[in-house]
DNA sequence: CTTGACAACGCACAGATGTTCTTGTATAAT
DNA sequence: ATTATACAAGAACATCTGTGCGTTGTCAAG
């Protein structure tokens, strides 16, 4: 979208002064700012403004204005303004960099364990995670993982496994496999094999597990592990 | 804190209205909202909420008032509240919950390289972390590993390894260490062995080295290992 | 040149909104 | 009983603030 220079600049000022005093300016606020002498030229810019609904306004209402963050940000306008969230915000324009990973609890990494990972409701901990490392936050979660079974794939006792809930693996890949017969969930290296399915641990001191495919289901795969040494 | 009725329904309708039209009621919609004929009775309160320093106030400008969430969560007040933040924010009521890691570039894992980590003006890149995670956030940093020689210590090449800065380490603890002589740092465990500095990668294909205390500088300490599989 | 759309200006006005003053009630302390 | 304090109400006031309208300047199209 093409803007002039003056609706950029009021743009810009709104948001700084969003920023700073955490209530919208006046229309007065504004045109001394801008170096606008008067209120209504002010007015009509932001009657523009809103016509391309990069504001909403409410009528009559004193400093009754606010950015919409979601359509400048679609139009590239967000970038040089105060307080612009880096990629998401709620409905309101406050900044949200961050989202919420639910741990879920210990992931087998020896022995399964019995884990349900598509229901988040008990996550009794939560890892707050930046979208700037990962895309589609909502289809995240993590697990502690117990046990050396993975230790040649560095993964270790204690370490969070991130995994990205998904029903189907390439193979090779390293997943979260929920054991139908045992109602338990694993943490290994997935190979499809025909009918059956390999579940690889990375230690030679555990054992291959051979099951029908029919069996295993896939809960998600692993795309980040974070281990904290301190 | 100890808040009536009335006053806690009106901080209620305040986050509300906010959450709700992105700019703060008047004195008037609170009353109206709170069952408050009287718009100086709602002055009042609102006083005796900012003395309590749960709001911000701005005199004589119209809706020139904020919630302090901070304090609000202090007095575990903000729990009912709309739009409460989950963990933090900063002075301008907007929600930050993590913090920013300078990513200062690579750290040999193989031969050493050179970097310098007490300048963060050079970042090329930046990490977003939680709090929730780590403690003294402003003395961490990050460097993308390089080569495999702590393979062994389950750090990879391509790993992200989270350093805080810090002078001394205990032996055995992994940290980036300068060498003098060789304008250089490099990732290691660490030993002090009398006035000798032992610095041994985690790979047996990789040599020790044996080089005088005088020669090395510790530059941080690895607190985090962070690794990206997609 | 004229015309019309667009941008900009200044001013006056009305409605929106915070402030102040006076009054009244209830409760606790003196 | 008296006083002090917190809470509440209503009305009058001052000012903040958005709106409307007439005017001016620019610029491209007719």
């Amino acid at each position: 979208m093409k803007l002039t220079e003056r609706r950029k600049k009021m743009l810009a000022f709104i948001a700084e002064f969003v920023e700073e005093n955490n209530y919208p300016p006046s229309i007065r606020d504004i045109g001394a700012a801008c170096d606008i002498s008067s209120t209504s030229v002010v007015k009509y810019n932001l009657t523009k403004l809103e016509q391309y609904k990069l504001i909403r306004r409410e009528k009559e209402v004193s400093r009754g204005l606010s950015l919409d963050w979601a359509r400048l940000q679609e139009e590239g306008l967000a970038d040089g303004l105060a307080g612009a969230p880096s990629t998401h915000q709620d409905g309101n324009g406050s900044a949200f960099s961050f989202f919420q990973v639910p741990v879920l609890g210990y992931i087998a990494a020896g022995e399964p364990i019995q884990v349900e990972t598509t229901d988040h409701s008990n996550a009794d901990e939560w890892l707050e995670l930046n979208e700037t490392l990962y895309r589609n936050p909502d289809q995240l979660y993590a697990l502690r993982v117990q046990g050396d079974s993975m230790i040649d794939a560095s993964v270790l006792d204690g370490d969070i496994v991130i995994l990205r809930h998904q029903e189907r693996a390439e193979n090779g890949e390293m997943v979260a496999a929920w054991i139908d017969t045992q109602n338990e969930t694993t943490l290994k290296h997935f190979f499809l094999e025909g009918d059956q399915v390999r579940l690889r641990p990375a230690n030679p001191s555990y054992p291959e597990m051979f099951l029908p495919a029919a069996e295993v289901s896939v809960k998600g795969k692993v795309v980040s592990v974070i281990r904290q040494l301190e």
